[in-house]
DNA sequence: GGAGAAATAT
DNA sequence: TATATTTCTC
């Protein structure tokens, strides 16, 4: 009977999970956003090397790189995308000669996201098989570098490893700190296995797109996200100690943060120290480029998953 | 070479 | 101060 009812809890956060899940569809290859016109012109960059990063066919009919080999064959040529001479001018590097190879990445953002897409993979991978190269290659996120993965998962694990502490331990104070970490982990949902044992890596091979009917209902709760824009969230789950707790499921009653922000990406062309990479599709900007239920259903269209979801 | 953990930087 | 990146070690 418990167990019933735990199984069904389990389809339940799955199923929401689904749905809040971004699918490839709605991301492009972050390769292709992270150079902006401007700065397409300004490293004298034309369109067949942007499109180089794969853009969706959907929108543009031009089918130049498979989105499959960006996770093996190139392993983030798009990211290391030199369009940080003033950023890494900006670092203070000293050399100014040396642009691309230089230059550091910019700071990866880990939204709830592309976390999502992290757990999933783990997830199906198994948290034991779970490791950043196969992760990486998992998520088939362009221009994700193993090393981010790896860092993340390390946090992960962290937060893992802190989440069964506190089921065991009864449940202590959490510092503001995983509070803050419990923010993104949460929002995606910890797979049982993780948390209880970890038997193996699921018997579905992880799907790298969601049904459209996920999708749909996605429109919809986004939608509902952006009437109530307001800035109220998870101020509650803060204080709640999820997972294993009384419910004994998840209570992940947020689907996202508030992001009152407007734009998704922000490059650091002439503003030297604040270069970041949004990767993730604030609502307003998701359902902009996700206002095409129509076309979805009718063409089937998937991008590839990406970092940033702008252009 | 890759993974995990720690240190450092922003 | 928190998070991500980088570096070191196994």
């Amino acid at each position: 009977m418990r167990e019933e009812e735990e199984e069904e809890e389990e389809n339940n956060w799955f199923a929401r999970w689904e749905e809040q899940l971004p699918s490839p569809e709605e991301l492009m290859p972050l390769s292709q956003t992270l150079i902006t016109p401007e700065l397409a012109l300004a490293f004298d960059i034309t369109a067949a090397g942007a499109a180089n990063g794969n853009l969706n066919p959907a929108l543009f009919p031009q089918p130049p790189a498979p989105p499959q080999p960006a996770a093996c064959s190139h392993p983030a040529p798009p990211l290391s995308s030199d369009f940080e001479s003033s950023a890494s001018a900006a670092a203070g590097s000293g050399g100014g000669d040396e642009p691309a190879r230089t230059l550091k990445r910019p700071r990866l953002v880990w939204t709830p996201q592309l976390h999502k897409r992290f757990v999933d993979a783990v997830a199906h991978l198994g948290i034991k098989n779970a490791v950043p190269k196969t992760i990486m290659q998992l998520m088939s996120v362009d221009g994700l570098t193993r090393e981010n993965v790896a860092s993340h998962l390390q946090k992960y694990r962290l937060y893992l490893k802190r989440m069964q502490g506190l089921s065991t331990s009864g449940g202590g104070p959490i510092s503001a700190a995983d509070a803050a970490t419990d923010q993104l982990f949460a929002s995606a949902p910890v797979p049982h296995q993780f948390l209880t044992r970890g038997p193996a890596a699921g018997p579905e091979p992880f799907l790298p797109y969601v049904p459209t009917a996920a999708l749909q209902h996605q429109q919809q709760i986004t939608a509902a996200m952006q009437q109530q824009q307001h800035q109220q969230q998870y101020y509650h789950q803060r204080h709640l100690g999820h997972f294993g707790s009384s419910t004994g499921g998840f209570d992940h009653g947020f689907l996202n943060r508030g992001m009152p922000q407007p734009a998704m990406h922000q490059m650091v062309g002439p503003a030297p120290g604040a270069g970041f990479l949004q990767l993730t599709p604030p609502p307003a900007a998701l359902s902009v480029d996700d206002l095409e239920p129509a076309r979805r259903e009718d063409g089937g269209e998937r991008k590839v998953l990406t970092l940033f979801p702008d252009r």
